[in-house]
DNA sequence: ATGTCTTTGTGAACGCGTGCACAAAGATGG
DNA sequence: CCATCTTTGTGCACGCGTTCACAAAGACAT
């Protein structure tokens, strides 16, 4: 999972919860590939194990939608396939562009998820004189010139920023002020945005910690805390290295990156 | 952000809720820039903003970890980014592996932020036969044929796949049964895994449908005001034909796991 | 020392999300 | 038409997370 929302206070737009759309897709997902097998109607129980889901709190997201389930048989696929969709808003075009195309980028790029339900690839962008033109995914690759008109004349209004972290703010906000309202977010970076644009993270290194946190709750529950501390390792390389202004690779996304993500150096502990 | 967690009820871990811990790694980068910038000090309003949250959340989280401020100055940076580390785990050494070298886990081998924080790529397994001795990333990717004794020779614990999703469970069953506890998954599918075995799911297509919701929320709204900023906006609501639009991408290879980009594909196994 | 000022740490209230448990609704069979 | 069985839809309670608001704690100046 990406890792959380950044705006949107508490707002439940059109009375959905936001944990409910969240999980929408999911049931999508899980209702398509049920469609494929050409399967009528599906329980609450059936289509809640297949969503990774508790079949209470499916019925009650259902419920937001509307009640669209037959009592004693269950739900029609097909028709809770198009209501789901059309509440996501997957039934119409969603042109979307990916800004840094790095190694990440060039992933994204090729990502077949993009493509399908609605969504489409409608530019590739990258600060990378070197890039334009190269076709990346069999799409040319564009400059950041364009960027601008790259938006207006596609109706671009969903942009992906895949770009290293220097670079993200900077990129957000001339999308944002091209007039792309959500950005998908990949950059270690918080973005700050004005109103009214939704900003959704994605962040490996995040997910990382986290896991390396239970894990080590796990191995360490039994042991008791054998850590070898040293914290003064910690302050010397934080010492290191410590110019005036941030690193500002500006463009990035070239090829004498190493990452597509130039993630903050951290602390390397011993 | 990656699409949350998939086990673990309510563990509140050792009395630190699980947001809290969800928040840490923010709260580190933020204080990494800063010990970067040699900055002593710093107050939980300023942290607060440069993680992009409230302060007193902010305050309320590093409460669960103890008392490491001092009142009317605010917290020692160099400590504060020792204690995380260490509340996080990151002070000691984490191997990880990639299953599943397509275009995404080749830019996971080259994410920099991987190898940053105390992870450490301790190798790269792919079942496509043809690539197995191939470099990515600096490393020879390695067959899947091998994947128990990489595991327990590297002690590794954290896997990450990144397969298509028709391969995903079979691999996850591999890694869990070869001694990985934490996995952090980036195929399109729910992952069932035994008690005691952590899963984080990165969905790409899940966070692009979110964001489309609320940006068809937004566009709805918006025919009534006069938001003149994005006339490209309204042409975007041109209705799509509602027919049996859900049916995916083709490549209903199924079985057979790379594809031509050897990406993840958007379909769900049988 | 004493007062003032800044900032932390936290008690308490509130709201959201989850899960239980059950009544209502409809299908099905005789 | 009635009885029975299945499954939905939801009222309710509970717990987690967030936010407010403020007292306590320490720095700093006089």
């Amino acid at each position: 999972m990406a890792t959380g929302r950044t705006h949107r206070p508490a707002t439940r737009s059109r009375g959905i919860p936001e944990a409910t759309v969240a999980r929408l897709p999911l049931y999508l997902r899980a209702l398509t590939a049920l469609s494929e097998r050409s399967v009528p109607t599906v329980s609450s129980e059936e289509l809640a194990a297949a969503a990774g889901v508790n079949s209470a709190k499916l019925r009650k997201d259902f419920s937001y939608l509307g009640s669209y389930g037959t009592r004693g048989v269950g739900y029609d696929v097909e028709y809770l396939v198009y209501q789901i969709s059309r509440e996501l808003g997957l039934t119409q075009d969603w042109p979307v562009v990916i800004v840094g195309i790095g190694n990440l980028g060039a992933a994204l790029a090729n990502y077949g998820g993009f493509a399908s339900r609605g969504f489409r690839v409608a530019a590739l962008i990258d600060a990378d004189p070197a890039m334009a033109g190269q076709p990346v995914a069999g799409m040319p690759v564009q400059h950041t010139d364009d960027l601008e008109s790259i938006i207006s004349d596609n109706g671009v209004s969903i942009g992906v920023i895949s770009t290293p972290a220097g670079a993200a703010q900077q990129v957000c906000d001339r999308l944002v002020a091209a007039g792309v309202t959500s950005i998908l977010n990949f950059a270690p970076t918080v973005l700050s945005v004005p109103d009214g644009v939704d900003v959704r993270k994605v962040d490996l290194s995040i997910e990382l910690q986290i896991l390396a946190f239970h894990e080590q709750r796990k191995a360490g529950e039994d042991v008791a805390e054998a850590a070898a501390v040293v914290p003064s390792a910690a302050r010397a390389v934080a010492e290191a290295a410590a110019d005036s202004s941030a690193s500002v690779d500006g463009d990035g996304s070239g090829d004498s990156r190493k990452g597509p993500d130039g993630d903050v150096p951290a602390v390397m502990p011993a």
